[in-house]
DNA sequence: GAGTGGTCTAGACCACTGC
DNA sequence: CAGTGGTCTAGACCACTCG
């Protein structure tokens, strides 16, 4: 492995300030091997769920003490990549953890109370990027793209209709039947079935009137006022791999945010 | 100081396991350095602004390696409430910074641009609080309160319109010419005028029709969604010093938020 | 008890800022 | 140049989990 320069540091230490090409910009060691290690998670050397290495054999393999081994493991944990737990070891972070579904989707009830919720796939199509959508998933215009309508209820009662748009490439083969089969969030359904995990996500919320189509499955009067929810999320690489747009009702539920 | 429960954790270790009783809910040496600096914050030794002590001041003042009252620091560089700047110090933050004007308002444009923004302080007047208002702002029904209307305009449009509701108690003081001849925002002005500081928000979104008088400030017809934004603001000991309701207009900017 | 993450120390040196 | 935060090390011991 091309790892020499990861040592420039330990290695400007030891040569005491010797000429040292310096690096354009500069690179602490622990961020290297954070570098290193969002690849292999990338390459899928462990699966989520999977816990890595300890911190003592990652330290030994990286030839650097536990504590740079430490830092860039804590720099993973804060992003959500990975999950520590004391006296078991370090996990691949996965959408399977329920704890990842209120993280993506801030939806709660105005009224206190926690609720079941369940997707309703609708359609599942396949058609060519437009101008926007190519946009969007960074592919050209006319690259297939696969298309999945989906209601979403919480406790009983629909409040999320979602429009995604995902890349033919890789979700080319997704059907109705298997959105409909499967157990678990959408995001747990990528992960199993096409080995792609969504690690962040950007939103841009507006105030829309419901067209006809969406206010019908929302049980709602066309034209009253929805939250349009549009999401691009992106897998490790900062790869935008889904393109959705949602209208929440919120007339019973409201989307929570917290500003740090 | 009583700063014994403090070494508790280095005591354990020099008398190696001999009996200590046991704090019923283990923390850490370097949290208890970070709620002592909270303390500190919150009492106003260091204004807002202003550069704490060195890391090495620091830990002479509380006995301790560097490296533990980093730790602390870092915690609350995490949480805003603290900015390191390499070869400077450390500072407390504020919200003079126009970096943290936009980690309060998550408004950006549709498409692209950065604009001027403007607050337009339209009404201020007392009043005693409702059932609602107190519970929010942790107040008793018919505790003084005052009460704020304002418009934010957007590259010199009406974007936004806010009714702020405050604890009469910290801001009984606050009136219109002081909010028309004060320069920078809100949270700023609250800040040097009542040195209260505004460290975390909660927000709460649904779209709804607008109201009338909000209709014709933000220059929109009367019923059309527009973005309800409710916000409670938290000062340093999470105490809840700002209730707020905003009606975004989202024709030509929207509500950008990141998930992680 | 063995193994894992979590805390703490002491000390060295690097990178950046400003005098 | 001194002062500040930032990185790295080596080693000790604590807290937690599980067999």
């Amino acid at each position: 492995m091309a790892w020499t320069t990861v040592k420039n540091y330990v290695q400007m230490q030891s040569m005491k300030r010797i000429a040292v090409p310096p690096a354009p910009t500069f690179s602490p060691l622990y961020r290297q091997i954070k570098a290193s290690l969002v690849q292999r998670l990338e390459s899928g050397e462990w699966d989520p769920g999977e816990s890595i290495p300890s911190e003592a054999e990652l330290a030994s393999q990286f030839q650097v003490s536990q504590g740079t081994v430490r830092k860039a493991i804590d720099e993973l944990a804060a992003e959500n990549l990975l999950i520590r737990r004391q006296g078991k070891g370090t996990f691949v972070a996965t959408h399977d953890d329920p704890r990842a579904f209120f993280r993506f989707l801030r939806l709660i009830p105005l009224s206190g109370g926690i609720q079941q919720t369940k997707s309703i796939p609708l359609e599942c199509w396949r058609a060519k990027a437009g101008v926007e959508a190519a946009r969007m998933l960074e592919l050209k215009v006319g690259d297939p793209i696969t298309i999945v309508r989906r209601v979403l209820q919480f406790a009983g009662k629909p409040v999320v209709v979602d429009e995604i748009y995902l890349p033919g490439e890789i979700f080319g083969e997704v059907t109705l039947d298997m959105l409909r089969d499967y157990q678990g969030s959408l995001y747990s359904f990528f992960e199993n079935r096409f080995s792609i995990r969504m690690v962040r996500a950007e939103e841009r919320l507006r105030a829309v009137p419901a067209d006809r189509m969406s206010a019908e499955l929302l049980h709602i009067e066309e034209g009253s006022p929805v939250l349009s929810v549009e999401r691009i999320s992106f897998s490790y690489a900062n790869k935008p791999v889904e393109w959705r747009r949602g209208l929440y009702s919120t007339h019973d539920y409201c989307y929570f945010n917290e500003l740090g």
